[in-house]
DNA sequence: CGTAATCTCTATAGTTACTATAGAGTCAAG
DNA sequence: CTTGACTCTATAGTAACTATAGAGATTACG
């Protein structure tokens, strides 16, 4: 199949396959006569895999060296499971902060209805003093 | 003061101030005679101001726009209690989608302990088979 | 006084994961 | 036959910095 074929099954764009072909996450694979590249299904696996990583919010880094290591089997998994460890971690501070941001916001939003001027508003001036408002670091 | 203690002060890198005034955030102000930049206690406001914007997770250009407004009295201010609208409305979808990553790398996690090769993993398993799991569109 | 560490400058390139653009060749349908 | 859809490459742009190189200025120490 062609790309546009390939990107339809995969529910991806044409130009991302590229990309992850320039950055070594696909194969440089087949080319048809005038240079059309050409896939199969074990291509399509390889991409429902990577997008479902990227689902995940896996690095295009991490992901590499997750297909990279596909056939090692000897290899022990302990850091995919740490991996994974790890962005969960992340995430957990990712919503804690923004937790705290949107009660900031909250706050600031309460300020002013919209009815005054940029001088007089609220909102602004709370913007203008730098109290403690530094839940990102 | 000069560019490290503006820094110092503002608890920000030097760098970053550069890039501010590059950006068009700082005004290019005077520089003395060896040309190091100099600093004074307004743009030290300036720059806690931006920097307390960027906290809320405002871009750079909305706080170009709340700039540069600034001393333009007469405007309406319905605007900015928009943007923090839409901002609202944004965190809130990024908690949620957060949630969801989260539910799903938790459920992945427990499939291995570690104790694997690869090839028997059944993290990496997991990840290989395309189900329903496109919570992020 | 010399010198070594620190601070400052500019300009450029790199980061992440794409997205957009330009310019050109190929192919199928009407 | 030509119009539109699809493909190709190469390059630049995105956001908000960060890193690097190479050079001049200043300060602290012995």
């Amino acid at each position: 199949m062609k790309i546009g074929e390939l990107a339809k099954k995969a529910g991806c764009k044409v130009v991302t396959i590229r990309y992850y072909e320039q950055k070594g996450l696909l194969p440089k694979g087949l080319r048809t006569s005038n240079n059309y590249r050409l896939y199969n299904d074990k291509d399509l696996e390889r991409l429902n895999f990577i997008m479902h990583c990227r689902n995940h919010h896996l690095s295009l880094d991490e992901i590499k060296r997750l297909i990279s290591c596909d056939k090692n089997d000897q290899q022990s998994c302990e850091w995919v499971g740490k991996m994974i460890d790890v962005h969960i971690q992340e995430i957990n501070k990712q919503i804690q902060s923004l937790k705290e941001l949107k009660h900031h916001l909250q706050d600031l939003r309460c300020k002013c209805s919209g009815q005054d001027t940029l001088a007089n508003c609220a909102i602004v001036k709370q913007l203008h003093q730098h109290n403690n408002c530094q839940h990102l670091q």
